[in-house]
RNA sequence: GACCGAGUAGCUCAGUCGGUAGAGCAUCUGCCUUUUAAGCAGAGGGUCCCGAGUUCGAACCUCGGCUCGGUCACCA
């Protein structure tokens, strides 16, 4: 194989590799490798003089080195931390033969490589928990250089730092930069959370369609794909909401959903195209009680990772000790631009708007002028969790009507830090109004929304049938995690980001460039010299070229015999 | 989609007025038996994002493109 390509520190880790083969050791062996500790477990529990840990095994990753003579540390991290490794020449080799320590350990290993360590802990000179290896046991070589980031007292030094690097490669990331795996175990555990109090209430966690007929329940536009064999167009859901308010129809009273749901719309720091919503319904419920599993919910995951209601989001300390403040949303109106809407007209409403000013279309109905002013005057100031509540009909068709007022919905949502963390019903189960709203979608969809929902003629008939009174909420996971964790990009709390691709330069097969002539082991170089294709190659100049080719063949000893003048030239023409 | 910013060694970054491309860490060769952002001495490593233009000469100036980031727009 041609090394050509590779960068430096690639051809050396590809030589030790191949030197490691050479001493009859397996740089990636078969067989399992039993650990019986971690390193967190060793410095939570190992006291000086304890000899407790006479007898371990560990594996992990090494992370740096320091080498002396015959005597060296590397620190070795696993899936819970870092600790230090000493490794002494002669005790790793009690024999004559010290290839183990001269020439595996210090030339053929590098940082990143992945090693068993059987020995005992201890204390050193300078007081640092380390193990002093008895055994080293190669389990994977690496054969990349990983970015080097240093720490001293809490303080990181060279951090690996490019975003663009980072999310491509996240692998590179969760290994080199501290607190990054930490967020997303925090991830898991808000899950977990939910999960369990959901379950301890009796509620089934299920599946329900990612391929939809119909992209029902919130308005967005989907991603639209094909099926072969039903020859239909399939869409990614945007929303399950219609999925589970079956179930609730087919008898489950409780049911919940952590859902992956898709939207072909505009990337930012708050928006992926995929994100992941918790969706949950419960039977004879109403917004209200609803209200109290939120924050009893919230509060219960903010003491499970923090240990305390409050939490730090961007400068502010938001406290989640239920209850949460509820506000209507004319409340939250009035409160903020000092102006009553209530029992306004549409004109009226629209001469609020001019006021102050926000930019409406004569298109908006009521509800969307309502909607309009609470989004630019109120909800960027909702810090502490404030539940939302009564929102204008015409912005929730899948929404009761309120008890008392047949203008509003009995809907809330949760505003966190100025933005909305969780959105809720008392469910529409009236079949007659729901398919009114569904039709009045329609003509919103007619008019030019693009985004107005679909009507979903199973889902009417499903209520026809009879659902209970049910209360349902939804809540984003990606944002919750961002809230809880002090992230203020998606992308930090998604392991992968969507990226555009990564481009791949365009390249003639070798074989193309062997049918002009060119001995198999010259493509490379002329790959090198930046030749990817045979069109490029024809138009450079053949005396050039001839001189750089034997530049190379010198510049990295690949010991080729030269191509004469004239053969380069037989390529070209 | 619009505007702004960034792209230089494996990583983090300098690079003056347009004149032979630099540092730290990493790598390689030596020395070193409790070091720790290890140290000391030496060495190698570059498509300066890509392409065109201006110029005697471009990492640097101009234009076009690519990717990422930020702001806005769109949007449950």
């Amino acid at each position: 194989m041609s090394n050509i390509d590779l960068k430096e520190q690639e051809i050396v880790r590809r030589n030790s590799l191949e030197e490691i083969k050479k001493l009859g050791i397996n740089p990636y062996p078969a067989e399992k490798f039993d650990v019986n500790i971690t390193t967190s477990e060793i410095k939570d529990n190992y006291k000086e003089d304890d000899n407790k840990y006479t007898d371990i095994t560990i594996a992990g990753r090494i992370m740096s080195r320091r080498i002396m003579g015959k005597a060296s540390f590397f620190e070795l991290q696993d899936h819970k931390g870092k600790i230090q490794v000493y490794v002494n020449r002669d005790v790793i080799c009690p024999d004559e033969d010290k290839t183990l320590y001269n020439t595996v350990f210090k030339k053929l290993l590098d940082i990143g490589d992945i090693v068993g360590i059987k020995g005992g802990v201890f204390t050193t000179k300078m007081g640092e928990i380390s193990i002093k290896a008895q055994e080293l046991t190669i389990l994977s070589k690496s054969l990349r250089p990983l970015p080097i980031v240093k720490e001293k007292d809490g303080k990181t030094y060279d951090a690996f730092s490019d975003p663009e690097l980072r999310y491509r490669q996240r692998y590179v990331d969760l290994i080199v930069n501290p607190g990054v795996k930490d967020v997303f175990l925090k991830r898991s555990k808000i899950i977990n959370t939910m999960r369990n109090m959901f379950n301890q209430r009796g509620y089934v966690e299920v599946e329900t369609p990612i391929l939809q007929p119909i992209p029902g329940g919130a308005s967005a536009r989907p991603f639209i794909t094909h099926h072969n064999a039903l020859d239909i167009p399939l869409y990614l859901r945007i929303a399950n909401e219609l999925y589970l308010k079956r179930l609730i129809v087919g008898g489950f009273d409780g049911v919940y959903e952590f859902a992956k749901d898709f939207r072909n719309e505009g990337m930012d720091r708050t928006h992926n195209p995929e994100f992941t919503v918790m969706e949950i319904y419960v039977a004879y419920k109403d917004y209200k009680w609803m209200m109290e599993f939120t924050e009893e919910m919230l509060e219960k995951i903010a003491i499970e990772l923090h240990g305390t209601t409050k939490v730090m989001i961007g400068g502010n300390e938001i406290d989640f000790k239920a209850p949460f403040r509820r506000l209507s949303m004319i409340d939250a109106i009035k409160e903020h631009t000092g102006i009553d809407i209530t029992g306004m007209n549409e004109n009226q409403l629209r001469d609020v708007c001019k006021q102050l000013d926000i930019e409406v279309d004569e298109t908006f109905g009521k509800g969307k002028m309502i909607d309009e002013i609470f989004g630019e005057k109120a909800e960027a100031k909702m810090i502490q969790p404030t539940f939302i509540t009564d929102y204008p009909v015409e912005m929730s068709p899948l929404c009761k009507k309120h008890r008392d007022n047949s203008e509003l919905t009995e809907r809330f949502e949760l505003m966190v830090n100025g933005k909305e963390l969780a959105n809720a019903y008392t469910e529409l189960n009236d079949p007659i109004d729901q398919l009114e709203r569904f039709k009045d979608q329609l003509k919103l969809s007619e008019k030019g929304d693009d985004e107005a929902m679909f009507i979903d003629m199973d889902f009417v008939r499903a209520l026809e049938y009879g659902m209970p009174p049910t209360s349902g909420m939804g809540i984003g996971i990606d944002r919750l995690t961002m809230f809880m964790t002090g992230q203020d990009s998606i992308q930090d709390v998604l392991f992968f980001p969507q990226m555009r691709p990564e481009k791949k330069v365009q390249q003639d097969d070798d074989s193309k460039f062997i049918d002009l002539g060119i001995a198999p082991e010259w493509v490379d170089v002329v790959k090198k010299l930046g030749f990817l294709t045979v069109n490029k190659l024809k138009e450079s100049n053949p005396n050039k070229l001839h001189q750089d080719l034997c530049g190379m063949n010198k510049k990295h000893k690949l010991g080729l015999t030269n191509p004469k003048p004239e053969d380069v030239k037989s390529w070209i023409k």
